[in-house]
Formats: C-alpha cells, sequence, structure tokens
DNA sequence: TTCGATTTGTTCGTATGTATT
DNA sequence: TAATACATACGAACAAATCGA
C-alpha cells in the first residue's frame, strides 16, 4: 500500500501539513488507534506519508491545539483520552458562585430504548423514529443535587449498553463511551437559556416549581464532526455558575 | 541599544521562541505598536533579536493562535483589531433560537461617574470606592430589545471617557476602547446563570416581574490579564440562546 | 499593465538538547 | 549506558500574495 500523500512535481490543493493531518484524523476515526495508545514516532510518519519531520510536527501541532492528541518529550504522541480531569475541566463548566470547582457525583436515574423525536433526530442527525437509548442523570456537588441530564444516544453507536453498564461505570461518562464503544468525544457545542424549571425537574431536584433554571442543551462530537450523544442538562444556579472563557486558548 | 534575547554559548530558562514572545507582548502593552498597525516583518525582527526566521515564527504563531496578532501573506503581521465582526462573533454569544446570528443595535441609556463597590473592585482589581464609570446599554436584536449591560470600567484607565463619545462610537464598545483609549480585550472570562429578573430589568426590556432571565457577569482583560471592563448582561432569553462551543479551537 | 521588491506560507533538512525507557 | 522520541533552534529554497514603481 502506497501512503505518500505527495506526488512528485505535482502539488495538491491544501498544504502537505494539512493532509497529513487528515490522514491522521482519518486514521484516529477508523480506530487505527485506541485512546491513552502511542501513535507511531514523527520519524515514522515521516517515512511513511514520504514527508518531512517538520511536516509531520506541523501536522501533529494542530491535533494537539485541538485537544486530540497529547505530546510527551521522550515517550512519544498520543491519543488524547478523556480522564477524570478532561471531562471534568473541559466538558463540566458549572462552579459554586464564590469557590472551586468540584466534583461532581452522578446518580442513573432512569434508563430505557425508545425513538428519536424530531429534535433529537435533528440533533443526531439520524431519521425521526431511529432507535435510541435516553437515560437521566442527576449530578450532585458536595451532597446538594444541582443539575438534571436527559441524555440520548443513537442505539446502532453503543451496541449493548445497559443500565448496568451505566451504573457500574467506574468514572464519567465520556470516559465509558471511549473505553467501552471507542467513541471520543472530541467537541461540543452548547446552547444555554434560562427558563422556570419543570414539574419533573423540581422534583428531581427539590425546587419549587416555578425556579430559574439554566437549561443546556448540547450536542457533542466525535471525529469527523459525527454527533454522538444529545444532551439537554437543568442546572440549579441559585448558588453556582455556568463558567466560559472566551479567548483563552483562542477560538472560543 | 542591544535588543538581542540570546547570549552566545548561554542557554536561558526558558525557550528562546518563548522569550521573543513576551518581548513582544511587552511591547505591545507599551503601546510599541497600536492596534491595526503592522509590526516589523518576520527578518527584521529575527535580525533584531538575533535569532532565525523560524524562532521568530513559532513566537508568532503562538500570539496569531491567541489572538493578539493576524497575519497576512504578502502584507505582514499586525496587531489584532476589534472589529464589528471580531466582537460580533467572539465576545457576542447571543444568536436567536433556531436561527443565524444577527447583529445587535444598541442604546445608550445612562452615564454616570461613581465608585467601585466591592465588587466592581474585585473585579477590576481596584481599591473600593475608587473613582469608576458607569453606563448602561440596552441591545436590540431585529428591533426588539433583548439584552441590558450594565458596564463599569475603571475612570483611570478611560480619562475623557463621556457620554457623547459613548453615543456616537460609530462601532462595538470594544472597537472604541481600542481605537480612543488604547486598550485591547483580548480574552474575558463570564460567569452564567439564571435568576428572575429585578424590577429595573423588566422595565428596561419589558418584560414581567418574574421573568427568568440569563445574567452574564463578564470580567473583560487587555494583555498581562489586566482587568479592564466588568460587565452585568441581563438577557432576555425567551427566544434567543447563549452560544457555546466546547473544543472547537482548543481550550475553552 | 508589467515587473520587481517585499512579506508571509510551505517544505525541506540538519544539529543539538532533554526526557524516557 | 544506549537507544528512542519529542523539543528547540537554525537556515535554505521556493511558492503565493501584495504593493508600488
Amino acid at each position: 500500500m502506497d501512503n505518500r500523500l505527495a506526488t512528485a512535481g505535482v502539488v495538491g490543493l491544501s498544504p502537505l501539513y494539512r493532509r497529513v493531518e487528515d490522514r491522521i484524523l482519518k486514521d484516529l476515526a477508523a480506530g487505527q488507534w485506541r485512546s491513552g495508545e502511542p501513535i507511531p514516532a514523527e520519524t515514522k510518519l515521516a517515512k511513511r506519508f514520504d514527508v518531512s519531520i517538520g511536516t509531520v510536527r506541523k501536522a501533529i501541532d494542530e491535533l494537539v491545539a485541538r485537544q486530540i492528541l497529547v505530546r510527551h518529550q521522550g515517550r512519544g504522541t498520543f491519543v488524547a483520552v478523556h480522564d477524570e480531569d478532561r471531562a471534568l475541566f473541559y466538558f463540566f463548566r458549572v462552579v459554586a458562585r464564590d469557590g472551586i470547582k468540584k466534583y461532581p457525583t452522578s446518580e442513573l436515574l432512569s434508563f430505557s430504548e425508545g425513538r428519536a423525536d424530531p429534535a433529537q433526530a435533528a440533533a443526531l442527525r439520524i431519521p425521526r423514529g431511529a432507535p435510541i437509548l435516553r437515560f437521566r442523570n442527576r449530578l450532585a456537588i458536595e451532597g446538594r443535587a444541582l443539575i438534571l441530564d436527559r441524555i440520548a444516544v443513537p442505539q446502532s453507536l453503543f451496541p449493548g449498553l445497559d443500565e448496568a453498564t451505566l451504573r457500574e461505570r467506574p468514572s464519567t461518562i465520556y470516559s465509558l463511551y471511549q473505553s467501552r464503544f471507542g467513541i471520543n468525544v472530541i467537541r461540543a457545542s452548547e446552547r444555554l437559556h434560562a427558563r422556570t424549571c419543570a414539574r419533573e425537574t423540581a422534583r428531581a431536584l427539590g425546587l419549587a416549581a416555578d425556579t430559574p433554571i439554566l437549561e443546556i442543551r448540547r450536542i457533542a462530537y466525535s471525529y469527523n464532526d459525527a454527533p454522538v450523544e444529545y444532551r439537554i442538562s437543568q442546572v440549579d444556579t441559585r448558588d453556582h455558575d455556568y463558567l466560559n472563557d472566551l479567548g483563552r486558548n483562542a477560538g472560543t
């Protein structure tokens, strides 16, 4: 098999380093290397793709910036892992109003199979009525129930996912997606608004019926912008805030 | 004057490219080059700092990633400008629930001098009671009043800023900070929560007294993490969302 | 309009340093 | 210690975009 990306004398449309980047991403999406595993050394990749090592480095630089890969001097370059820390500091943005970020505890409230409603179908880019898995999760910080998550995922992506697996997962949900199903959540888009909480939410979080809450609709994506999860979170923000830094690491 | 950052044969503590980066940042903070102006060409900087052009490029790469500089092939490298687009797509995250981002129109409601209350003092890192300027701004999208901003800035940073200047500004507020006072807002941290709207907000936005609204507390920073503005926004999110992408450009 | 000078963008290669195994 | 892998730094050559003569 010829892995070379450049053909002598002929110039491609996009820069070489971007084609290398795409190629690595494609292998990643194909499950060529699993999370936490090292990808081949820069010199190896340079040979395989028949480009200079500088070009490989530039491609990897971009993937590291996107938090898809992680470099370790002297050890190698690894597929990013969604460990506790990453999930918490990257995808979990709720923090006490005047305090430090605490680890939330999670409690599975319900689990069922179902069919995608229009909103879920649109978010997950699957047909209406396609089989999905639904579950509800309650998060507490320092013993206080604060967040109710309603999560929907396509059944096709998570074969065999059941209530026991979810309940007994050792770490975060995204960590489970990764270790059990090989699905890496690498980005998410969220839409937030304020609303009064519904009865169900009020009951789950112990709130009065008209309490204003923060509702977050999140679509989580894997490689190639494939949506893998749709989640609606209801957050009691009476004593907590949703944190967002603009321009800290460029872009968002 | 000797601008060299490296001394022959001696290695510094931090990498050379980072020292170059810091040096450029320092010149930027000192107002050496104003927004929109080009910085010297890479070859010039390489000579000035007595490093290779590759090292200068790496330093500039980081500043470009942080959106502090902008490169244009064939023209040069420029200090980032807060034009309409940047302010809108970078710092303004409110969008119609089922639609595209629209340009908001702004209306100055009030302007006054005052003294920093404890929250403002803490956010702006100035003493309590230090002189500040306060103003309120109402933003509308497609003719509908949606957002009430209460803004506080230290008087010391904005000498001569008055109501007329604010009212007649041609573009965004951050654009005014930049063109009139040489202050560049390069990042911001925001804390969001849901609450019922206060009487004043209800009046300004034409809402019922108990409508749930999204409150955003933003601290805007210039170079060297110096806070320059404290802003509390009240957003009517009945038909609009606050948009946030996690992991799109790495980091946030 | 053409041409040349300037500036950043891309790609290559080499040498050396530092961390890990 | 030796081998391996990434990190830093240097520089060359050419491409592509821009701008002014």
